[in-house]
DNA sequence: GCCGTTTTCGGCCCGACTGTTTTCAGTCG
């Protein structure tokens, strides 16, 4: 049997950006076309792989993609093509497609170009078209000239590599630092992040930044002292763009205070979120843009952000929320979520120690005592100590129960200490959820925990139908409280195994458990979707850090982006609760 | 092709820049 191509998110948006550009081409219906590039824009800002919503079902959930739309992706994952999307390129010389990624070329050059100079293949049109220009033909192409002749053949030999999207943890620290540097500038008022960063996406494409100035020739010029620059891009006397180490572009934005309110709604986003509040602004006679809202052509500038939401009859929508997920239709009847807030957060339930055993998987860097310490510091009335249950191989079941006994009296030790007191400490362990289901634990040793955090760490390729058994075998064990990480994805490497979740949340509610967020930047484990249709169902929250290093405990708030990304309110999410309604939860029931 | 408390038909976001133009098309964000 041949092996059916699988298709990653980004191979998907190219392939639709094609069709649109070949529906460009042979003229088809705008909107089709637009259709298409919405679709593309869609898929390309999911937090999830398409490949796992088709899986679950769920591509009807992706904004813009249709009844037709779904079909041809089901298509394409089910047999590795897309019939219809085939029949779209074909007639087309194939040599097209890949000028569309040299900038400044869009669908109409491309056909023109590759028609002109018999591009018929992806692997040598870029060759053949870079002779052509150094032969100087293109600049004889009705269209054409000289300019765009010499731009192109400059785009070719810049080849500069292709900024891919970043972490969003990575993109925080050099954003940060940035505003460090800002903060210092006398010439700057308002200073906000906009795009992606500021809705706290998982990953980001460049950092957008916006400030106010009534000085922006000083401001550029400091902007230009930055030390992390590698590169200006571009600068003028409302834009800066700049490439900074770590392969990252920062896009920086400089307005005068009384358009402060419209630049930071507009360049915040998403695209999505910003179409469909111009719509709804058409409705009512007004038309939005970056710079204001204009009525009977008249424009109208905003200083802040409420004022100009509060101008088309909107209530402030928190940035997290932009993405046209329902937040405007709830804007308008004044029923958007109170959203969970850091200062909400009073414990972490998934941690890890240096305690010595050796344990099924990697074991932390830190002692019980920096846990207990750091927990306090972070202001968290109750703190689960855990670590991975010990290894199976190298323990007898009789000598797990003496370790789990000694290492639980151990904690309990430790927390007497007169400046824990203030400190509600759990015994607790993550535990392998084994291939059928079992708990990598001998069951007496569950005596000495007060609850168990189990985890998928093996055999990840089971059908979907058995994950899902596996997990709900793991949600029914009396001493399961937290499902860790529960699809084991790991952004940009690995992309999450498929569950059904609609069984999943009912033994969830039925048992009592939790589903974990795991606020490490590389999982991020439910995403927003997952967790806005887990509290949907009634199902109660998780967020924990699973650190392994000492600074991982400080990763908390970008659990807190997918929980408010997933439109989480405080009571959802039992890191919020007070201590007898958690101890209830976690160790009585 | 998508989508719905004014629509299951009839709409569909806004603006800037650039090059090749005699008033605009293509590209980009």
């Amino acid at each position: 049997m041949a092996t059916i191509r699988h298709w990653t998110n980004q191979e998907i948006v190219d392939l639709i950006r094609e069709v649109s550009a070949a529906k460009q081409v042979k003229g088809d219906n705008f909107f089709a076309i637009r259709a298409y590039d919405n679709a593309a824009d869609a898929i390309e800002h999911l937090s999830d792989s398409v490949e796992h919503l088709y899986r679950q079902g769920k591509l009807a959930d992706i904004p813009g993609i249709g009844v037709n739309l779904q079909n041809h992706l089901t298509n394409l994952i089910e047999t590795g093509r897309s019939t219809q999307f085939d029949h779209d390129k074909k007639g087309l010389p194939a040599g097209m497609f890949i000028l569309l990624t040299i900038p400044g070329i869009g669908p109409k050059s491309a056909y023109k170009l590759a028609k002109e100079f018999n591009l018929n293949s992806p692997a040598t049109a870029i060759t053949k078209l870079k002779v052509a220009a150094q032969k100087g033909k293109i600049a004889t192409i009705e269209g054409f000239g000289d300019k765009s002749q010499a731009d192109i053949l400059n785009a070719l030999d810049q080849q500069k590599p292709k900024l891919t999207r970043i972490r969003i943890d990575r993109a925080t620290i050099a954003a940060n630092k940035l505003m460090t540097y800002f903060n210092t500038c006398p010439d700057i008022g308002e200073l906000s992040l906009m795009g992606s960063i500021r809705r706290r996406s998982n990953t980001v494409g460049d950092i957008d930044l916006g400030l106010t100035t009534t000085k922006p020739d000083m401001v550029t010029h400091y902007i230009k002292k930055y030390p992390d620059i590698i590169k200006l891009v571009a600068s003028g006397s409302d834009l800066v763009r700049v490439n900074v180490s770590g392969n990252l572009q920062i896009d920086i934005k400089l307005v005068p205070p009384e358009s402060w309110g419209s630049l930071l709604q507009h360049f915040t986003g998403s695209k999505a979120h910003n179409i469909h509040l111009r719509e709804l602004a058409l409705t009512k006679g007004v038309s939005l843009s970056e710079y204001g809202i204009k009525t009977k052509g008249k424009l109208k500038r905003y200083s802040s952000e409420q004022e100009f939401y509060q101008a088309i009859g909107l209530p402030w929508v928190p940035p997290e929320l932009r993405e046209d997920q329902g937040e405007i239709e709830a804007a308008l009847k004044h029923q958007l979520p109170k959203l969970i807030e850091a200062k909400d957060i009073h414990a972490d339930f998934h941690t890890h120690t240096n305690y010595d055993w050796i344990s099924s998987h990697d074991s932390a860097n830190y002692s019980i005592q920096d846990l207990l310490d750091r927990a306090l510091e972070l202001g968290y009335h109750t703190i689960g100590v855990g670590d991975h249950n010990p290894s199976l191989s190298s323990y007898t079941s009789a000598q797990i129960i003496v370790e789990v006994k000694k290492r639980s009296q151990t904690i309990d030790h430790i927390s007497q200490d007169a400046k824990y007191q203030s400190l509600h400490v759990f015994k607790t362990l993550e535990v392998d959820i084994r291939p059928d289901g079992a708990l990598a634990l001998p069951d007496q040793a569950f005596d000495y925990l007060d609850y168990v955090v189990a985890s998928v760490h093996s055999s990840f390729n089971q059908p979907a139908s058995q994950l899902t058994h596996r997990v709900i075998k793991a949600i029914s064990h009396p001493k399961v409280k937290i499902i860790g990480h529960p699809t084991g994805r790991i952004i940009g490497e690995r992309s999450g195994f498929n569950l059904n979740w609609e069984h999943i949340f009912a033994a969830c509610r039925e048992h009592s458990v939790a589903l974990e967020i795991n606020a490490h930047p590389s999982r991020l484990d439910i995403d927003e979707l997952t967790a806005r249709s887990a509290i949907t169902a009634g199902v109660n929250l998780a967020i924990n850090t699973d650190s392994h290093q000492l600074s991982d405990l400080d990763n908390m708030p970008y659990g807190l982006d997918v929980a408010r990304r997933g439109w989480s309110t405080p009571a959802s999410i039992i890191n919020t609760w007070a201590w007898p309604k958690l101890h209830q939860f976690l160790v009585n029931n």
